[in-house]
This record gives C-alpha cells, sequence and structure tokens, in this order.
DNA sequence: TCTGGGGTCCTAGGACCC
DNA sequence: TCTGGGGTCCTAGGACCC
C-alpha cells in the first residue's frame, strides 16, 4: 500500500453490450444481452436495461430470455470489442507507460510510473486527471463510458472503480481504506468467490471486518497457505503487489460446448482433432510453441476431466498436437456422451527444435541430407555416442521401440547421449536430440518424414523414456 | 433442459534426484 | 536394505476472474 492514491482502474461499462448500442442505434436505450445465444450459452454482458429486468452475467441465456424476452440477444462481435479495446488503451498509456490490461474492458494504471500527475499525487490532482481520462475514453471510443477507481493499491482501485458504476469515478484518499473495506461484505475482495465464501460462513465471517478478526494459521487451516495468507493481508488493505505490463501468456486453448452431448467416438475424434487443429494456429500465430497437451472433456453430468502430457521440448506441430490430442480424449471413457471438449497446450516458449531433414536438405530423405556444420563432431570411437549427418541417415534403425508415453503412438530410442523419439499416426514426426552431461549447448533436429515410421525394429537400444517426460 | 470460453493460480500426490 | 528430507517436475483437479 502506497501513501499516495496512484493506482487507476478502469472498467468500461457494459462493455460488449454498450459496443453494439453504439455501434446500432436501433438497440439505444433497449435490452440488449451478448453471450452464448445456443441451447446451453450464457450471458457475458447484459446492457443496464437487460439488468434492470435481473439478468446478470454468467446467467444462462435461457434464463436471461425468460426474464426479458424482449432484449436483443447477440452472439458477440469480437474484432468490434478488441478494437475498441485498444483505443482505450492507447489512452491509458498516454498518463503512464505502466499499464496492466486484465481483460478487454479493464485494466490497472500505475500513475506514479508516467508523467500525468507531474509529480503532485494529491486528491483533487488525481481526480481531475481521472476526469480527463473519462472524457477522452467517451470522445475516442465514440460514446462508451467507463468507471475508474484511484487508490493506493490495486485492491483499493479495483473496489473503488466498482462503487459508483456505470460512468464513476472515486478517489479513496490514503488512510481511509480500511475504514471502506471493513463493512464490506468479504466477496468483496478478488479472490473471494462462492466456494470460499462458503467456508468463511460456516466461521461466521460474513464481512471484512469479520474476517479481520481471524488469525493467519486459521485463515490458512481453512483455505491454504497462498490463499489464507493473502487473505489475512487483504482484509487490512495490506497490498502492495505491482502494476506488471505485458504479462506473457502461460496458455492458449480452445473449448467447446455443444448444444446436444456427442456420443459418437468418430465425432469426438474429429471434433478434438479440429480443435487441436485450431489452437496450433493460435499457437503459430503468436510465434510459440509448447510442451504440454491437455485435453479437458466435460461428460453428460457436467463433471469435468482433464488428460494431459508434457513432451521433451516444445512443439508447434499440427500433427503432434492432433495425435497426442486424440491419444488422450481415448484415456477417457465418453460413452455416455460428452458436453464440452477442449484442447489446450502450455508450457510455452519461444523456440521449437529444428527440423532435422530441413537442415539436411529438401528433399525429406534421410539418407540425402549434407551435414549441419552446426552440430558438434561425434565422440571417437563410439557411433552412436554423438549425432552427425551418418546417425540422421540411420535413424530408421533407431526409430523403434516401446510406447511412449503410454498408449500413444509415441517411440523413443536412447542413442548414447541422445535419443529419438517420434509420435504420430503413420505421420510420424522424431525429434533427434544430443543431450551432453554438464552445461552446454543442447542441440535439436527434428523430422516429419513419413518414411520414420517404417522399420520399426524392438532391438537395439530401446530403453527408458527420455529424461524430460518424467 | 441449469451451468460459456478464455485464462490464471494453487494444491496434492507421486516420481525422481541428491 | 533403513531412514530421511528437500527440491523439482509432472498430472489432475479446483477455485477464481472477466
Amino acid at each position: 500500500m502506497r501513501a499516495e492514491p496512484t493506482i487507476l482502474h478502469l472498467d468500461l461499462d457494459a462493455f460488449y453490450a454498450a459496443v453494439e448500442q453504439r455501434d446500432k442505434p436501433s438497440l439505444r436505450g433497449r435490452p440488449v444481452v451478448v453471450g452464448g445465444v445456443g441451447g446451453r450459452g450464457v450471458v457475458a454482458t447484459a446492457s443496464y436495461e437487460a439488468r434492470a429486468y435481473g439478468v446478470r452475467s454468467a446467467m444462462s441465456t435461457r434464463e436471461a430470455r425468460a426474464r426479458c424476452p424482449h432484449a436483443a440477444y447477440l452472439s458477440g462481435r469480437f474484432d468490434a470489442y478488441r478494437a475498441a479495446s485498444a483505443l482505450v488503451m492507447e489512452q491509458l498509456r498516454r498518463l503512464s507507460p505502466l499499464v496492466e490490461p486484465l481483460s478487454l474492458d479493464e485494466a490497472f494504471v500505475d500513475l506514479a510510473a508516467g508523467d500525468a500527475l507531474a509529480g503532485t499525487a494529491d486528491v483533487a490532482t488525481v481526480t481531475a486527471v481521472a476526469e480527463r481520462l473519462k472524457a477522452d475514453v467517451h470522445e475516442v471510443t465514440e460514446g462508451l463510458t467507463a468507471s475508474v477507481g484511484i487508490g493506493s493499491s490495486k485492491l483499493i482501485a479495483k473496489i473503488a472503480s466498482d462503487l459508483r458504476k456505470p460512468d464513476g469515478l472515486v478517489v479513496v484518499a490514503p488512510g481511509t481504506e480500511r475504514d471502506l473495506l471493513r463493512p464490506m461484505p468479504i466477496t468483496t475482495i478478488p479472490g473471494v468467490g462462492p466456494a470460499t465464501a462458503e467456508r468463511l460462513r460456516r466461521l461466521g465471517v460474513h464481512t471484512v471486518a469479520d474476517a479481520e478478526r481471524m488469525a493467519v494459521d486459521e485463515l490458512v487451516a481453512l483455505l491454504g497457505r497462498a490463499h489464507g495468507e493473502g487473505l489475512y493481508r487483504l482484509v487490512r488493505a495490506d497490498d502492495d503487489r505491482p502494476v506488471v505490463a505485458e504479462r506473457e501468456a502461460k496458455s492458449i486453448s480452445v473449448e467447446d460446448t455443444f448444444d446436444s452431448d456427442v456420443v459418437e467416438q468418430r465425432m469426438v475424434d474429429a471434433l478434438v482433432e479440429r480443435q487441436a487443429t485450431k489452437v496450433v494456429g493460435r499457437l503459430r500465430a503468436a510465434g510459440l510453441a509448447g510442451r504440454t497437451v491437455t485435453v479437458k472433456v466435460r461428460l453428460h453430468d457436467f463433471s469435468t476431466l482433464s488428460r494431459s502430457t508434457t513432451l521433451p521440448a516444445p512443439t508447434d506441430d499440427v500433427r503432434t498436437v492432433v495425435a497426442l490430442a486424440r491419444t488422450l480424449v481415448h484415456e477417457v471413457d465418453t460413452a455416455g456422451g460428452v458436453r464440452l471438449l477442449g484442447v489446450g497446450i502450455s508450457g510455452l516458449a519461444d523456440w521449437i527444435q529444428e527440423d532435422l531433414f530441413g537442415a539436411l536438405g529438401a528433399t525429406g530423405d534421410p539418407g540425402t541430407g549434407s551435414a549441419d556444420p552446426a552440430v558438434d563432431a561425434p565422440a571417437d570411437g563410439d557411433p552412436a555416442a554423438a549425432p552427425t549427418t551418418e546417425d540422421a541417415a540411420d535413424i530408421e534403425a533407431f526409430t523403434v521401440a516401446r510406447p511412449w508415453p503410454p498408449g500413444a503412438d509415441v517411440h523413443h530410442v536412447d542413442h548414447g547421449d541422445g535419443w529419438v523419439w517420434g509420435a504420430g499416426l503413420g505421420r510420424v514426426t522424431v525429434r533427434f536430440e544430443t543431450r551432453r552431461t554438464g552445461p552446454g549447448p543442447v542441440r535439436t533436429f527434428a523430422s516429419d518424414d513419413p518414411g520414420l515410421s517404417r522399420g520399426h525394429r524392438a532391438e537395439g537400444g530401446a530403453s527408458d523414456p527420455p529424461p524430460a517426460s518424467g
């Protein structure tokens, strides 16, 4: 917590619905609901006119229609939302380079890191800056309104922006933070959702003041280490989390809920394949690769399972991801019908393994390539100790062995101080990696040559999975 | 025929290594 | 051939956020 109110939180009011009303004059003054319009959709944003009928975010669209049948139900135009969001973020960055977007319609700004305050962070100055910001946002977005909160921490700024929605502005004077929080319901604290609130309620804790009376150890016993200690501090307005710009993505995923449960295995396979392809498309568009592939399955009874597997090195290869995703989904009993399927990739990195046969020659033929000059020389007298062009030519002989990961059509073979593995469904990806003992570079190569799926041999060096496989 | 889609973070248990 | 503890990685699940 700072001595001055220099953290700003901006939240665009009923954002998706407001963009729709801006762009379609016939919707202005009318209830508008943006979200899933299918049989299993939920509300993403309801305009204030729709909220008057009790329509809320996260409510099922079915229920929203029951409460407000005459609203306009729209599935959303995310390109338009992204464009409007970019204009707003641009305004925020004029105040300070330290802007942390939380979503398309929300962001923190560290005013102390910019020159908008010109060194004076008293309440009057920050209020004037925020008034100006709201006017600028209204202007550049051609009519959208924002609610702004300013305080001495992220916690206070965020809570403040929620106090006078829509089109609100609240600056919390330093020193008054705890008095502000005490009477509030404990669910006001970000991170206290339904499950946490219920645990606290059983102990008679309903407000921030109630929670303040609990000891750290009690909270930790109730909620776990991180959450318990975090809440102990937050209810005391003790928050020094920094505003962090440009956080890197940690995972990319795609999921779909179907209007009716999918029963046929072939359909499940086809859907997973499509999702895996889509997720790799987004991965590659971001210039990334990933090590861990996860599939998510929600069954007819809403129970949700996930299965994941981690590769020794990042991949951005569609066939590899498709094959792994399909293998993973087969580990789940989907016979009773599937409500949702999803495919995700995590363990992201901005590098991928070199393509072995790209390095050796454009033909993709393992036997005709030329040496990659970057490859270190093999160890003397040990033909299998280090990768050379000759080893590459012999890869077929090494590409053998037991399935890895279990159940997948994936193979590897120990190769001296390196190893080879591949994945695929007759469209095998083989990667060849050398690991040296001790520090130093790791050379990696890859191939997608289908010929490498042939000639599997059970003898000749099959051994344990690659070290990174766990 | 309740209950989206895109994420983040945390926990717990097991494997494995020193 | 028993008794460890700590650290890291992986997997699965859960809570939470917008």
